[in-house]
This record gives structure tokens, C-alpha cells and sequence, in this order.
DNA sequence: GAATTAATTGAACGTTCGTTTTATTATCTC
DNA sequence: GAGATAATAAAACGAACGTTCAATTAATTC
């Protein structure tokens, strides 16, 4: 045997991926095997080697995308107009609904970053960079205007980064709580974190 | 060559728990070769079995007594006497410098639950959850007492579990910031976070 | 100082790993 | 419908993996 009918590059490509991302999300990127990720899919484990050309390219490609895809949605998101307090309740809310709806590729962009070369993780990590130099803006620009009580920006970014991050680690949307009330409560979390005025 | 001159079982133990928690913390558990291990400790591969049956016994090992000594810390650091505030103000500081100074056994921790067997991994979360509780008591005090603004004591415990735990991630004790700093500063956050009356 | 125990080496086991090569079949192009 | 190309299978490569076992030497016991 060899091609199969009806099989489709662009299809086969996809389903390697999603295949990647619940197996990787799952066992971690060294425990996933090549072979396992074939039988996943449905295909032999050389086939894998057409779309990607290494077990660390296709990493890359799922993390690259997945911070594209971050970046890509803070710029729809972020609002023209409005002040800090605006911009930081709009962010919150973006950044939380992102990784509710994307949890198993927030998990392995978190979790796998030692796994990329040198190269790959100073890439990945400027992206990761910009999107919260995003955030220190907001705070420093509610400080300045007196909208916040921040006394260091870059450790009040962080801790909210983590904090915010963080609801992929217990929350479960279909248990006790929505995603909207777990927005909501982050929501008001971090406005009282920063001493907004009007929380 | 057989057994070396000054060998000690003790000493080997030791230094192999340590080499562990290194390689572990930076490359990760599976990406880590009980070969690799064995030469950093400066002995030969199966000498490791000696002291720990399987790779995972190992780690699992690691991982125990982190969690015990997490939670021997909390009970050395809770204040006998005081109201919520002063608990949760305890509870914090505790929390950033045991973490601060634990960063490689913090993220081994962390990061390599899913390489544990089922059995030993409910075995480590519960040792988790019962450090947690002790936060969501707190909350859940203070809430009683009108002391702080707190809606859902669960999520709100998360929260700061996340926020005050991502500290090892950015934080490097000998850069700009010194451990009190960054202490302080996490501890006026939550305190803001939960509403408290007297921050 | 002989017997015992503790600590370690060196070599090997079978398995699995990421990857490559070659052959084969389906689909598309004209 | 012939030729070109895309998609896959099948088999194999050497290397590395966790682990085991027998042999050997250092330290301890009596």
C-alpha cells in the first residue's frame, strides 16, 4: 500500500496537528513518540515526516502559532478609544477567553518551551515579550494618570500575567462555574490588584 | 574498579537527589537520561538503582518531600493568634519565600505531575489540596469577619495561589528587586485583591 | 586478619526512539 | 488516457533508553 484514496495533504497536515496538541497537552512533548503520534492519526510514522521535518519543527509550528494567534487577538481586541481602566478590563477579559478556549496549546506553550533550540525559544519569548509589554503600557499609563496605585510596573504585570494565566489550572467550564463568571471575578480581582479608583 | 575509596551511601544519596532536581528542573523529567544523571553525579548508571528502584521512584521521591516541606513550613509560620489578616499576610510571606528559595524543586513540582503514576500523583495533589485548604480557610474567615471582600473563596484562593507561585518564574533574586521587595509587594496586592479593610 | 557487608563497576539485555530510504498507489494535468 | 506529481506505506538505520546482573573492591565487624 501506499497513498490511500481520498487522503489530502492539507487535511492530513491538520489532523497531525490537532493530534499533536492533545497528545503533547496530554504526556508533555518528550513523552509523545513519533509512532504514537502516527497511530493518533490514523497514518504511518514516516508520513508524519512529509509536513514536518522534525519532531521539534512541528513543536515549534504549534507554539509559534499559538502566540501569533495571541497577539493577533489583543489587536482586535484592544479598544480604540478609552482610558487605562478600559484598556486593562479589555485586556483581562481578552486574555482569559483566549486561553478558556485554548487550553491545551496555552498548556504546551507553558510547559514546553525547554524543549525548543536556542533560536526557537528567544523567538518564541519575544513574542511572549511584546504581548506583555502590552500590559506594563496599560499600568503605567493608569499610574501616570492616576488611575492606578502601581508601584512597580513590571512586577504588578507579571503577577496579573500569572494569576490570569493561571485559570487553565483548575478551571473546568463545564463544572461549577461559566467562563463569564470566572471573567467577571478576574475582572474585578485585578482592578482591586491595581487600586483602580472606579473598582 | 568496584566500590571506590570513600564511598558513602549517604553521601551518593544526596548528591544524586541533588544532580536530579538540577537536570530535572532545567531540561525536564523525561528529556533527562538516568545516564546523563548518573554522570553528573560521577558514578556509573546502575549505581542510581541502589538508592532509588526506578527513574520514576526517584521523582517521586523529589516531589514528596517538597510537598512535605511545604506544608511543615506553613505549619512552623502560622501565627498562633490573629484575625484573617495577619493569617493571610503570614500565609503569603511564607508561601514567596519558600518557593524562592525551592525555584528547581518548585518546578520540578510543577511542572512533571503527569510523568508520575495515577496512585502517585493523588497522593502528591493531595498533599496540594490540603495546603490550599488552608488558604480557603482564611478566606473564608476573613469573609465571615467582614474583613475582606472576597465573593467565592475557591476561585479567589486560585487566584492567589497562581499570582504568588508565578514569582519563580521572572523573579531572580539578584537583580533589580531583593526577595523582602518582591515579598512586600505581592503581599499588598493580595491584600488589595481580597478587599482587605486595614491595606 | 578473616568474614561480612556496603558501594560500585562494567557489560549487557531487550525495547524504543527519531529519522531515512525506497517503493507504490491515488489524484491531477493536459 | 498518458505523464507528472502528491501522499502514503513498509522496512530499516544507528543511537539511546531504563534496567539487570555478576564481579570486584572498600569498609566494617568480630
Amino acid at each position: 500500500m501506499a497513498r490511500t484514496a481520498g487522503s489530502d495533504g492539507e487535511r492530513t497536515q491538520a489532523a497531525i496537528r490537532d493530534a499533536a496538541v492533545n497528545l503533547i497537552a496530554r504526556y508533555g512533548y518528550e513523552a509523545v513518540s513519533m509512532r504514537q503520534l502516527a497511530a493518533e492519526v490514523g497514518v504511518q510514522p514516516a508520513a508524519l515526516y512529509r509536513y514536518f521535518p522534525t519532531k521539534e519543527d512541528l513543536l515549534y509550528e504549534l507554539m509559534t502559532a499559538h502566540m501569533n494567534a495571541l497577539v493577533a487577538s489583543w489587536e482586535t481586541a484592544r479598544p480604540a478609544t478609552g482610558d487605562a481602566t478600559a484598556l486593562l478590563a479589555a485586556f483581562v477579559r481578552n486574555h482569559i477567553h483566549f486561553h478558556v478556549e485554548r487550553r491545551q496549546t496555552t498548556h504546551v506553550n507553558n510547559m514546553e518551551l525547554r524543549s525548543l533550540s536556542r533560536d526557537r525559544l528567544s523567538t518564541i519569548l519575544r513574542l511572549r515579550a511584546g504581548y506583555e509589554k502590552e500590559l506594563r503600557q496599560i499600568l503605567r499609563q493608569g499610574a501616570d494618570a492616576g488611575l492606578f496605585a502601581v508601584e512597580d510596573v513590571t512586577l504588578t504585570a507579571m503577577a496579573i500575567i500569572q494569576m490570569v494565566t493561571g485559570v487553565i489550572v483548575w478551571f473546568r467550564p463545564d463544572e461549577r462555574l461559566s467562563v463569564a463568571e470566572v471573567t467577571d471575578a478576574y475582572h474585578k480581582m485585578t482592578m482591586r490588584l491595581v487600586g483602580a479608583r472606579d473598582a
